[in-house]
DNA sequence: CTATCCTGTCAACATGGTTGACCTATCAAG
DNA sequence: CTTGATAGGTCAACCATGTTGACAGGATAG
């Protein structure tokens, strides 16, 4: 039982390892990534629910959004509500997020193409009630996230 | 099947966030929590193979070891080859650890507990699967991965 | 008009990681 | 014994990423 902390530990090292390997040629970040990933989960999400999702300040992220918007990989467009950015990827930012979440997406198709579908939908279903419910503290536009 | 890569990222939040807690309150680090555990679950490791196992600099190792052997939760002997030392948790240094580890088990109970043997067992083969190879013992490279 | 919300930004600071350099011991081999 | 490699400790500079706190501006709701 002891063994699963550990399995945690370093099967989360290894399914981020790739990730962070495209990330650094590129001078970005996890940050950066998790950024383009929920973005583009989500288009026309909000800055504020971006914040809520990721769980950190806006001064957290406001260099990171930043460098992404320089790049030109991400826009931002006034909602209905004036006062809130709705975030987009870009045709880059698609692209660069395609990529990342790529490697990610081929790891775990590896592993469970090894492992086979059953032992998918099991570990689905031990990851789906890990978290309880202490994540997300707002609604969230498009679906896709762990709901309330 | 994106899907997973979110469940991996909340549900590794969830996991370590308990424990977190409990360190913060007697102004510990992750770090510290790491060299508990390995320690613990191998007495009489060297600083060595623990640098090796975490993927960090003895520099980066250095000031948490430091504290956890100033507050009598580590302690260390010469080994055969008098050049290394073999660190061991003191009475204090179980307890803590124990208690650290305590909830993180507990968080793995419920969860299995509620979603069934086959389901744990099914997760374990998938995490197993996924740093490639197993737990790495000895001798691995340090690749200097991002703190998540 | 006023209060509140969403966003952006500056500054100070903490933590935890990296290199690089230099030090002591200890061991292994010539 | 001398030489060189290994295990470990430590200082310093630096970078990345997070935190609080404060403040500003535009937009909206009352």
């Amino acid at each position: 039982m002891r063994e699963a902390i550990e399995l945690f530990y370093f099967a989360y090292r290894a399914f981020t390892a790739e990730a962070d390997q495209i990330l650094d040629q590129s001078g970005l970040g996890r940050v950066h990534h998790r950024i383009l990933y929920f973005v583009g989960r989500n288009p026309d999400l909000s800055v504020n629910d971006l914040l809520a999702i990721l769980g950190v300040t806006k001064q957290a992220l406001h260099a990171p959004l930043r460098a992404l918007l320089d790049r030109k990989l991400v826009t931002h467009r006034p909602g209905e509500d004036r006062r809130v950015k709705r975030l987009r990827l870009t045709d880059a930012g698609l692209t660069l997020e395609a990529r990342l979440t790529g490697v990610q997406l081929q790891h775990l198709a590896r592993v469970f193409a090894a492992t086979g579908a059953k032992a998918e939908r099991e570990w689905k279903t031990v990851m789906r009630s890990l978290p309880g419910r202490s994540i997300p503290r707002r609604r969230i536009k498009r679906t896709g996230l762990p709901a309330g």
